[in-house]
This record gives structure tokens, sequence and C-alpha cells, in this order.
DNA sequence: CTGAAAGCGCTTACAG
DNA sequence: CTGAAAGCGCTTACAG
């Protein structure tokens, strides 16, 4: 069963393959009858269009590349895993598909690698990274290649650099925690930062720093920890902060975010603290696990299908050489407030 | 900057585009000196094939399309969420990189002509899909114009057709749960199905029966129930049964799969009963969140990380005719005995 | 062992 | 509005 070309087509629509590109393409100029007289033989037909072959000649492959960066994939929750699925529906919604891959660490340079060879090899218009630092070499790299990237949690100040797109979290997450807190009466807070090499984490310290500078709370070293981004590492970094606290503990931890947050709760069952009669816990990013944990996690909620929404059109957007495009976008959040913080106790 | 071809490599080496061309695929007959000239230059230069027009003359893409359908990926849980990163590390492991997509239902021609154009359009070598039912027509349109499809839980007895490979569930693992709440004395067992247009939910409903026929247990149209596939029609199917049986109560519950098994904890909760005390509950596929539920689910377990690899390898030996490739897997799983399950309560 | 040439299936100026 | 021709960047018989 020989594959049907645009060559047969044209014959036996009696015009020239310049035609039935035409109507491919959707061309203006292609009077109506023609049209219809060629699409009715390429439906007949089921005739599609070869990508490598329109590729070559210089059409766009409709492809965006997904780079999924860092180990973090191997704990894959609902949240995380929703990103794919927003980027995947984005594009699609855009008559783009999605070539995804996982790369585990881009301080390997086999893995770096992988991801020039998936550009260099055209494969996609542009690439989507999930988990990058916020100064890694291969973003700059592929922007002197003049490739397109769109990058989730990564931002210059004052950099100008059209093909590299991104979306990230509101700046002032952390104060807003903090202002609830303290309406709560909460003077004693701990805070568990993350990774600070990324993005989201270093603003949600900042932030949560100018929220505890703005009510003058005290800032004591065994209230203050590094707990990165996930359960499995923040409840080490919460159980030694609690225990370094026993002489005065505080009566509420921010953790940099949800994962962290069920790290806390776990170091905290371990030290018989009750959540949130003992102690109020606040984590970031509202996954869907929050609300059937015990208790229900106060949070702060983003609307991430946005976030991934405006990344991939943006990206979308560059590729299809759209004037203007935003480079960064800042989606705001908004406070969740569950049973996980309450009231501080009066102290005896 | 002008992207560099096989031609500036084949000028710059003092060979021909021929000799690169064998050199990129590494073909034996070029002596090691000629070899390695070639390769410096192609280093040197950061030269790329371009798929496109390998493609074009007859090579490979390697890229396998992953196709998953149904609704059910709206409540992207962790374990379906690493089918796909199995899929996508299989592949890699080969060489291989997936081009992913979400389709909604298959019943509605526009989703199947989704499908259709990406292996039509010569994207993919190999699609493999998720969440089909045993009789999904596409399958066999595809099969016909000789594309590779690889499947997740579909098998047809006795058909022999070596363009569709499949990993499936062992299908004895029914009986196993039966004999083990047998064993611990229950007699009064209820079983929710799945959605029976699915292999898996044909054979574990097949399965329970020959468990329920070999001890001789009752098999009581009250106890009896469709309960989909996820938590939230398995709830209401588990609460009707429940209330249905108020007069004459199971003394144990085994659900098509754990999501089930998660709406059966929530019906009981809502009628008063403790499990295991009052009833014990038993699910399937060892989803990662009945570890920590309360109480930690019963279930049975398989290694889906085997699951895929299987089905991506024997895809991609297909797509590679190698001879003798396994058409239908079948992979074994085992008895996770939790805390949802205890012997029942002596009748007063 | 290696090169010249044909071919893969499209698109796109260029002419008319 | 439309066709003939060139070109995209590879691979692969075919000769030698």
């Amino acid at each position: 069963m020989k594959r049907i070309s645009s060559n047969d087509i044209a014959r036996l629509a009696g015009v020239s393959r310049s035609t039935v590109s035409r109507v491919i393409n959707g061309y203006t100029n292609v009077p109506p009858e023609t049209y219809e007289r060629v699409m009715k033989v390429i439906k007949e037909y089921h005739y599609y269009p070869q990508v490598s072959a329109r590729a070559l000649s210089g059409k766009s492959t409709n492809t965006i590349g997904l780079f999924w960066v860092g180990r973090s994939r191997l704990a894959m929750d609902p949240l995380t895993s929703s990103y794919f699925m927003h980027v995947v529906d984005a594009a699609a919604e855009r008559g783009y598909l999605v070539l995804a891959s996982f790369i585990d660490d881009l301080t390997d340079s086999a893995n770096v690698q992988k991801v020039r060879k998936i550009y260099m090899e055209g494969r996609i218009d542009a690439g989507i990274f999930v988990g990058l630092s916020n100064t890694e070499p291969l973003v700059d790299e592929l922007l002197e290649m003049d490739k397109i990237v769109g990058i989730f949690d990564y931002f210059h100040e004052g950099e100008d650099q059209p093909h590299r797109l991104s979306s990230n979290f509101e700046r002032d997450s952390g104060e807003a925690v903090i202002d609830y807190l303290y309406s709560l009466g909460h003077r004693k807070i701990a805070i568990i930062d993350g990774d600070l090499s990324r993005l989201s984490c270093i603003h949600r310290h900042e932030s949560y720093m100018r929220g505890m500078l703005k009510h003058s709370l005290p800032l004591k070293n065994q209230w203050l920890a590094y707990g990165g981004i996930v359960e499995e590492t923040g409840y080490p970094a919460a159980k030694q902060l609690l225990e370094n606290s026993l002489d005065d503990l505080p009566t509420a931890i921010c953790a940099n975010n949800d994962g962290v947050a069920f790290g806390v709760y776990r170091a905290c069952a371990g030290l018989g603290l009750r959540i949130p009669q003992d102690i109020s816990v606040v984590g970031m990013d509202a996954r869907p696990e929050g609300k059937t944990a015990s208790p229900p996690l106060t949070t702060y909620y983003y609307d991430f299908q946005r976030l991934f929404a405006s990344l991939t059109d943006r990206v979308i957007d560059t590729i299809e050489e759209k004037p203007d495009v935003l480079q960064a976008d800042f989606i705001p959040g908004q406070l969740l407030v569950r049973e996980s913080t309450a009231p501080p106790r009066a102290e005896a």
C-alpha cells in the first residue's frame, strides 16, 4: 500500500502540486471551486502531508519541546503533573504538539547534550523548561543560537531577551502570609526556605523577610531553616528546627511550599505538637492533597493552568513572530485559609 | 548565522556527503582514520543532522506517540502520571523521544482524527495508548494501515497481530483477594466492579467471581455494584450498595481499584462504618496514596514500571523489526496487606 | 573504501 | 490564478 503524495493528489484533481500546496496551506489566492475540488480528492484519498517534507522546505514542525528538569520528577505529584497537562492542552489549542523529555540534572553535560540535540536536530520550534535554576547557562547558550526558550519560574531583572519567555509567581505572597499570621496574633514565626537557586524560592524568602520586618518580628536563627522543595527534605529540616527551639517554640511555621509543609506536619506529629492548637503551619502552591490532609493545609493558591497557558501561548506567539510578546508574566495568587492555622495559645 | 549542513562538513573534512552520512550512521565500511577526521569536524562545528531530512530519505524519526485517552486525565493522580514517566524513560533508554497527546474521548470523531493525523503525517514511528476500551475500532484501523500500536490493558484472545503490542495485568488477582478474605473468615463479600469495557475490569470481575464460586460464597445482588474506576464514581456506588444492604451488610468490600476503594472509604465514613472493625475494604493497583490513607489500604501491587517498560521496549523492537516480539505481556502482581482488612466481627 | 547522482515529499519564488 | 522548476538536507543504491 503505497503512501499517497501531493503529486498523486495533483494528478487526481487535475492541478499542479503548487496548487495542492496552496490549498493545504490555506492560501487565499485559490478560487473556491479549485479549492473544493482539491479538498475533495484529499479527503477521499485520506491524504496527509508529511511533516518532514514540510519542515525541510521551511515550514514549522508545530512542535514544542517540554523539558522536565530535576529528580523531583520521581515524586511526580498531582500538582506538578498538572503542569504537564496544562502545557500540552495549551499547545494543542494552538495546533502544536509536545515532545516530552525528563532530564535528570543539567550539571551533567550528557544531559545538556540531550537538550541541545533535540533543539538542533530541528525537532522542535521552541522549548519549555520546568525545574531550572535561575542561572542556568544552557538558557543563554540556546538564546545565543537564536532558539526560543520558555521557562517556568525564571527572571532576570532588566534584561531584554525577546526569545526568552517566562511565567512566574507573584512576588508578594510571603508578605501576605506573614500579614495574615500577624493578624491572628502570631509573633513568633519560623520560616523554612526552599532551594535558593530557584527564583520562586528567592522571592518567597525575600517576601517573608519583608513581612517580618514590616511587623518588626524577631528573626531568630533557630527559627530559620532550609528545607528544599519536597516533603522528604522538608521533614528533617522541620524536625531539626523544632528540636533546636524546644526552649522557645515558634507559634507558627511558614514553609516554602506545600510539600515542605507536609514535612512540617510529620515533624510536628513526631514531637507531639498538634496543628493548629500547638502550632500553625502555612504552605504555598495549593497542592490538591492539602485539601484532604489532616488538618487541611492553609496555603497560597496560584492558577497554574493560567500560568502555563500564558507561558505556552507566548512561546507560540514568539514562534509565529507575533509582535510585542510579553517576556515575563507574574501570576497573582491568593491566600487560602484552611484549618492548619489558628490564633496562638495564650502563654502560660 | 547559517546552519551548517552535511555539505559543509564534507567540504571541511575533504570527503563527500555520502561519507559524512556513513560516519553519522555508524556504517562499518569507513576506515577509522576517515571516521575520526569527519567526526572531529562534526564536533568542532556542532553539526547536527536534521531529522526532517533524515526522515524524508527513509530514516526513522525515533519518535513514539503517547496517547492518553479519556477524561480521567483530569484527575491525574501520582500513579497514572507515573505511567507517563515510565514510557518516556523506557523510550529514552532506546534513544527514542515521546510525543504526548491527551485525547478526551475517542467516540468523538474529531479526536480520532487527531490521532490519525499524528500517525499519518509521519511524526511518529509508533504509538502507545493508555485508557482504551478493549474494542476500540481505531486500533484496527491503524493496524490495517500497517501502523504499530502499543496498548496498556488490551487483549484479544487468540488473535495474531504482530503490530499490536500490549501490556496487561495478571488475570488472577481477584481470586487471590477473595482467597485472602476467606482465610480471614469473611463469608459476606461485596464486589464493586469497574468499567467493563476495559480489559482489566473484565478480568477482575471474572477473577472475583471465580474466587467467590470456588469458596461457594453467596453472590447477592445487593452486594454487587458498578463503581467505575475513580473515586468520584466509586463513592455513590458504594453508598448505594451499603444503603441497600443495611439489613444484611457485607463484612468486606472488594473494589475494582484503589480509586474506587477510596470512594468506599468515604461512603463508609458517611454511614459511620469503621474500617476494618465494621467492614474490610480491599483495593487494587497500589496507588501511592493508599499507603498514607487512614487506614492504610490493603491492595494488590503491580510493577507498573516493568509493565510500561515492557510495552515500550516491545513497541520499539517492532519498529526496529526485531524478530519474535511478544505480543501480549501479562505482568504478575501481589497482594499487599495493610490495615483496611481484618477478620469479621463475630455476629451477635 | 568512496563519490556522483537520484530521490524522499513538500514549498516557494518566479513567470506568465 | 496557476504551473514548471529549484531547493530544503539528508540517504542510498550504483559504479568504480
